[in-house]
DNA sequence: AATTTATTGTCTCATTATGTTACAATAATA
DNA sequence: TATTATTGTAACATAATGAGACAATAAATT
């Protein structure tokens, strides 16, 4: 629920002007109490991973997330969010849960990142009051992006969904439900492909669903299924310079 | 997104204080623009209902709503609200999307509902900012519930989901959105059973799933689907008197 | 007491979907 | 030209679902 670009706000802040305390992103500004995280799943031919970022000082883990503007549609936030971490616009993402118990709330942990990054704030403050976060997640074509490392100390990096660090509060919990809808709406929403480049070859669709659902799949079943959907175009061979026949591209664009 | 409660609140204050926009519950005491609205489904034998509210003098028809206290999980509020209004506790219940785009907060309508209720209060005034609203649904055994009309003019009764009254705001996404949630989770879920009564019959569960679903099943089918999952234990026979077969009973419960 | 009526529980067979194996086609390599 | 690995599709087996048939039965009717 710690966002990256609160975190940049912070650092530009600092650079202008080191008094303590100041500079920090109003309560007028955002809303308060409301956050958002999101888990960004990309797909590297293998593995399943998502981004996760490193506080600067701290050793946490935590999703990207952030907060919503006073004027600003919640789904917006998030978009911005993205678009600041990946430099994507028109992202697959869908909100799947509200993470709203008080004790996901923990201003020791808050504390602890603000006085990492060099601000000392009383304990009043609007940034260590309870939140509720909003949890969406996205899919991205992982060969496409350069998460934004920024001009930062704080990093993101991509880290398989099977050995991902320990991470703050409650986002391990977050990743978890994350991870169940998806499996959901692979099946009934087939949004498997937005995991992939426009073009793809059944193969790769195959390690797709093999790498979300955590389980091997046939390949003639699963390929019989996939085009008896009439979801696919079929275009242009791959040649990949393997010694064996070439396999067909297909896209999800229904044209 | 406006609570019985919050006009319980109302109406008591003003027995006790008639003083104009005084009485309103604080804003340190509930959290600022989050609420809750709650899709609350019964089923009547025939149709599937839920439960609208109407607020006195306005013509206003909306979904059981309120806030979420300062220290209270959100969950929790939820289910404050849901035993408020039909006694019933231990209520299958289940947060399905969050409503947060800035269009959908409409402070006239607040005024309004405000005014009808003899409180002026000034546009600054917490309650007619703009909110972010989490929306459940809940299932209950309709056969069990008086929904509480209380003590106000304000009334609570059901209504069918194909005969709704107007809704105020975006009332009326969060039901569709509800139903469709309620349509995925009745097969994936086994939900179903959450609005009969303990003991039903095989008839009284395929019904249930029709008005869910809003289509006619086969009886054969269905029957042999619902004994094949070995979710039901069957019970002794139900004689209604009609000059036939009578049916078993069957329940839920896994014992 | 026998007959009629409506509904239930289950069976059977048809159709469709999925699991599984087989095999020809083919792109590069030896 | 033969070999290799992979692909696309066909073929058959098995499982799931659709659709109809029918005996069992609780009450009403005769």
């Amino acid at each position: 629920m710690f966002s990256l670009n609160f975190i940049i706000y912070l650092k530009k802040t600092m650079l202008l002007d080191q008094k303590i305390g100041k500079g920090l992103p109003s309560d007028s500004e955002y809303i308060r109490h409301l956050a958002y995280d999101s888990v960004i799943f990309g797909f590297n031919g293998k593995q399943l991973k998502i981004l996760v970022l490193e506080y600067h000082n701290t050793g946490f883990f935590a999703l990207p997330g952030g907060f919503v503007k006073r004027n600003e549609n919640v789904d917006d936030a998030v978009k911005r969010g993205l678009y600041e971490r990946t430099g994507l616009q028109d992202i697959y993402l869908e909100q799947f849960h509200t993470f709203g118990d008080t004790s996901r709330s923990r201003s020791d942990v808050m504390q602890t990142i603000l006085k990492a990054n060099g601000y000392e704030v009383d304990n009043a403050h609007w940034m260590l009051d309870r939140f509720v976060s909003i949890a969406y997640y996205a899919l991205i074509d992982y060969s496409n992006v350069d998460p934004r490392p920024d001009a930062l100390s704080d990093s993101i990096n991509w880290y398989a969904i099977d050995a991902l660090p320990e991470l703050i509060m409650d986002h391990r919990q977050i990743v978890d439900k994350a991870l169940v809808t998806l499996r959901d709406n692979l099946e009934k929403k087939l949004v498997g492909m937005n995991l992939l480049s426009q073009k793809f070859t059944m193969n790769q669709l195959q390690k797709v669903y093999e790498a979300v659902l955590g389980e091997k799949l046939r390949r003639t079943t699963f390929q019989r299924k996939m085009l008896g959907l009439d979801i696919l175009m079929r275009h242009e061979k791959l040649y990949t310079g393997g010694a064996h026949k070439a396999p067909y591209l297909y896209s999800f664009n229904i044209k």
